[in-house]
DNA sequence: TCTGAGTGCGTACGAACGTACACACTTCTC
DNA sequence: GAGAAGTGTGTACGTTCGTACGCACTCAGA
């Protein structure tokens, strides 16, 4: 019978080498992330890893998906707290230049994010689910098309931003954001 | 002396082994990229890829640069083509919107190079340079603040479109471009 | 206390990888 | 025609990888 059910001795293990494994490709690149290196990032035994995932894949899918579920947590965060359309744009303001979002390591993991999901379809979905949902945040306070543009800017802006040796003029996004979002209702 | 010097039988094979490698990384990703794979789809000898060159790290390298160059020479053609300023933003409008610039096959080769940069400094390197070329172009048409923006949206746009089922909306991005243009000069 | 089912891990193996290198080939000089 | 020098390639080697799997361990039920 199935009552013999014995328990895991540590339950968040598979967190923690979900954690380990975003770290290992902030780090090295999804073309540098090995068991073997998610493993000693993580403090656990290479059996973990083919014990609680079913191969490599399977454990960048599932850490792609963890980080896809917390930035959009913090995304939603971010725009229900404004109570109209000048602190929605000041909130994608700070989106855009903040020290939360925009991080070295968040961009870097967004980049093989967007890599990796050209060449597997579990990750491309993820991505689009990400999409639409931090869309979904915006259109509480901009119309369809000013979402649009403002969810390039977003996008594009920290992408760009992370090359640059000086830091963003926030002075300066704000003003774009401000301009489309009155232009474009 | 000096003077007994061969001449390469296949002059163009360096180039052909670099286009190779560009189709390679857009299909596989750079964590799927191999001498092998590089060698076949070239149609070379494995052998003639260690001859040509210092080791798979090289013909990444090499083979982005020869990407950024390239996405150089067309983005600098569209833009000094155009007379004035509006003709600017529609020339950008067709950059975001068009079939040369924004296709799948160069968005995925996009975000290798995005991702590979954070983790090779010379790649990284010739991100930047292709970034202050595409600014530069830029700069003709617009003020810098303007170029900033302009250069944000060019970069976002096309990126998150490929992960939406339709067409982009031409007059959405014109509208969108113009205005930023003339709200930051 | 004994048993058995489930948990977790150390190790080993086949495959694929990057790279080196011995060797054929071609062309120029004498 | 003989030798030299540079071009290009087939193959083999050492390494590292992903993954499988036998085995130790733990505890619920009898």
């Amino acid at each position: 019978m199935g009552g013999a059910r014995r328990v895991a001795n540590d339950p968040l293990r598979k967190q923690r080498i979900l954690d380990a494994t975003l770290t290992v490709i902030a780090e090295h690149g999804v073309h540098g992330t090995t068991h073997r290196r998610i493993a000693g990032e993580a403090g656990v035994p290479l059996g973990s890893l083919t014990y609680h995932f079913d191969g490599l894949g399977d454990i960048i899918e599932q850490a792609f998906a963890r980080m896809a579920r917390s930035m959009s947590e913090r995304y939603h965060a971010a725009l229900t707290a404004a109570p109209d359309q000048p602190a929605a744009c000041a909130a994608v303001t700070d989106l855009i230049c903040g020290e939360e979002y925009a991080t070295p390591r968040t961009l870097a993991l967004l980049h093989e994010m967007y890599a990796y999901a050209n060449h597997n379809s579990t990750v491309a979905e993820t991505l689009r689910q990400w999409l639409r949902r931090s869309r979904a945040s915006l259109a509480r306070h901009f119309s369809e098309r000013a979402c649009r543009a403002i969810d390039a800017l977003i996008e594009g802006w920290p992408m760009h931003q992370a090359w640059e040796r000086e830091p963003l003029d926030r002075d300066l996004v704000r003003e774009t954001v401000t301009a489309v979002a009155q232009r474009l209702g």
